[in-house]
DNA sequence: CTCCAGGGAGCCT
DNA sequence: AGGCTCCATGGA
């Protein structure tokens, strides 16, 4: 075991962790606090949240002072790409078009980051998430974890990483349908095969043009052109995508109402063009303000009553 | 009871 | 290319 700090002073800009964990990017943090989704914690706090990256279990909270962790290994490096601590991700936040609506997300959420997650487990997660709350994603990527996944012994838990692409290319139909997969059960199999025999693999996405990747991506089972655009935007450091799923379709007719949503492709091009220069991170801010605007107010109106 | 969730595959024209 | 229909499951 070993502990550690990423001091404030280290990364520039502001940072949420929990906004960053809770805001539907990635499922694969789990907050030690004892809560659930049905239990929220109040926004602000410092809980411990713990994964497993690269072969090592790793605890961290947020500090007024530094990213506290303790872990099998020193994460350092892990944790700053994962968090985009970096100064470009910095410069993103910044370079936030001045749009009301966006404007307004930045200032309820400010620190929010887009996360960069290994792929495999974005790549299940995002199959995973067809027509499914964002909730229900984190309690089956779990369940996919417990029963496929290696175990790490941490601090009297055993905690267990993403399974490898072989584990889940090797698991029965059924067996995934009776952990609440549904349909979906079917697409991790054969998407996790296409990854485990090499057919179709995280190499064959990077170094691309934004549409000749998300393009391939669509290649995967389970994977149209929104869950590409997610693994794409969480995982694989692309700035571009603005995945087109029901909330931020409906904030493109309340708040961009000249743009006409006929194709997908032609769709995410208008919106990508105002939400410019850096159309994910945007995105990113609205998707988490759209989906929290209701419960901000009710806080608002308990403080000011 | 109905409706909806960070949609996509398969099939048809 | 663009438009159906069906697909599991759980929460509100």
């Amino acid at each position: 075991m070993e502990t550690g700090a990423i001091p404030r002073s280290s990364y520039p800009g502001p940072f949420d962790l929990q906004a960053t964990l809770e805001s539907g990017q990635t499922f694969r943090w789990r907050r030690l606090d004892g809560r659930t989704y049905r239990d929220p914690a109040p926004r602000g706090g410092s809980a411990w949240y713990r994964s497993v990256l690269d072969g090592r279990v790793v605890a961290v909270r947020q500090t007024a002072d530094a990213l506290e962790w303790r872990s099998t290994g020193d994460p350092t490096a892990a944790l700053r790409r994962v968090f985009g601590l970096d100064e470009s991700m910095a410069t993103m936040i910044d370079s936030l078009p001045g749009l009301d609506v966006v404007e307004a997300a930045a200032d309820a959420f400010p620190g929010l980051r887009v996360v960069e997650e290994p792929f495999f487990p974005t790549l299940v997660s995002f199959v995973l998430s067809a027509q499914m709350r964002v909730e229900r994603i984190h309690s089956l990527v779990q369940g996919l974890a417990e029963t496929y996944g290696t175990a790490h012994a941490f601090e009297g838990d055993q905690v267990h990483a993403f399974p490898d692409p072989s584990s889940l290319a090797g698991a029965r139909e059924s067996a995934l349908r009776d952990l609440g997969l549904g349909y979906r059960a079917p697409y991790v199999i054969r998407t996790a095969s296409m990854v485990a025999a090499g057919d179709l693999t995280r190499a064959d996405l990077v170094d691309r043009s934004y549409e000749g990747a998300r393009e391939a991506a669509t290649g995967f089972v389970g994977v149209g052109e929104k869950v590409a655009d997610c693994v794409l935007l969480f995982s694989l450091g692309y700035t571009e995508p603005v995945p087109l799923d029901t909330w931020i379709r409906s904030a493109i007719e309340d708040h961009f109402p000249d743009i006409t949503q006929a194709s997908y492709a032609a769709t995410s091009r208008a919106i990508r063009e105002r939400l410019a220069p850096y159309p994910g991170v945007a995105q990113t801010y609205l998707f988490h303000y759209l989906r929290h605007r209701d419960a901000l107010r009710s806080e608002g109106a308990a403080t000011h009553s």
